[in-house]
DNA sequence: ATCACGAATAACCGATTCGGTCAATACAAA
DNA sequence: TTTGTATTGACCGAATCGGTTATTCGTGAT
């Protein structure tokens, strides 16, 4: 391991990179390191000096991807204060920008949680946990009811809102053109504030 | 290919399941015989029988699915002269029912499209312009724009609406609870025509 | 120029799995 | 019991698996 550390970070990045990407197109028992070697441009003796196994890779792997996405939630704790609409779009610029800056990690993620039979680690665990709590900001409060022309709409366009944003998030999948979708989306908030919201509250 | 036809029609659709989910999941190459014979419960000298080889078996279920799924779109013509969000709300009803009586096929055909380097089947390629057609038909007409309290919202209403339909099929991913999800997006669809609509037209 | 030393890899290991074959078995009809 | 067929366990050579080792390569000091 102290091998691989010593390597520019560059380097580590790129053999990174084509670990996370084998492991989360075909998972763990299917993905070969002669298929991350070849990928990541290295022998594959090289990658067993650097990681001694398969599974010690696989799991230096989990745990980097858990702490760089836990650093990720920590620096982007939302405004408890914010209006409801703004703070869905900030959520949902947060979750775009993460995708694009770390496109490997988010997937493999995803693809940890799928593996069979292998109980999920702990840093998985985790972090399943920490997305729950950024959930849980989102959530409609009564503050933001009074703003509605009618309160009972918000919870149903609150659910509405959730559908839109995986759609989104599910739609980019290698489009580099997050800026316009990022923009689209802040025109459907606007839209939809505009028709919910009393005018009084339009700012 | 025969002998396979021969078989009943349950152990038909049994073998075709188990190698449509492990094709779908693994890719072509990484699928092995030997994982869609246990999945199926028979032996692998039996698919070999029945298919003489994988590539045999592959092409069968690319013809097959294609097939299955072309008689789907067949049967659900649109009403094309239904209201906007009558045709919306149709279309993802047809889409859910056929996730949820195909989920097997529809997973199939998504990571045939999916395959590098084999070149795209004539087949998959019919399929995809066959949905061309039918997303064409939910698009707004002028007949449409006349209802909206500003007909300006209208494409991008549209927009958001196909992001609500991505992400609702995506969030079901296995759910048995269909009937819940139809139910709300049917709420969801009532009540953005509520306040994007025009009094006088609704209904 | 050469030596020394760590990093990288080509070549190799036994074991397993691959796609595919075939002879033996299980089974149903006659 | 015999015959014909559907199914399969056992097997094939080739490829690939995770992992090791002996050699080569690159570089910095002498």
């Amino acid at each position: 391991m102290e091998k691989f550390l010593a390597l520019s970070d560059e380097k580590q990045t790129l053999i990174r990179n084509a670990a996370l990407s084998c492991f989360s197109q075909h998972g763990y028992e299917k993905a070969s390191i002669n298929d991350i070697a070849k990928m990541a441009g290295i022998s594959k003796a090289s990658l067993f000096q650097y990681f001694g196994t398969k599974q010690n890779l696989y799991e230096y792997l989990v745990e980097h991807s858990s702490t760089q996405m836990k650093a990720v939630y920590q620096e982007q704790a939302l405004y408890a204060n914010a209006d409801f609409f703004d703070r869905v779009q900030q959520a949902i610029i947060m979750k775009i920008d993460n995708l694009k800056k770390n496109p490997y990690i988010v997937a493999f993620i995803i693809s940890v949680a799928k593996e069979p039979s292998i109980e999920i680690s702990e840093h998985i665990k985790d972090l399943m946990q920490e997305g729950e709590k950024h959930l849980h900001d989102l959530m409609l409060r009564d503050a933001d009811l009074v703003k509605f022309k009618h309160p009972e709409d918000a919870p149903l366009l609150f659910r509405t809102l959730m559908h839109i944003g995986y759609g989104i998030v599910d739609e980019i999948e290698g489009v580099s053109d997050f800026d316009r979708i990022v923009c689209e989306m802040e025109n459907i908030l606007k839209m939809l504030k505009y028709h919910f919201y009393k005018e009084e509250y339009l700012l």
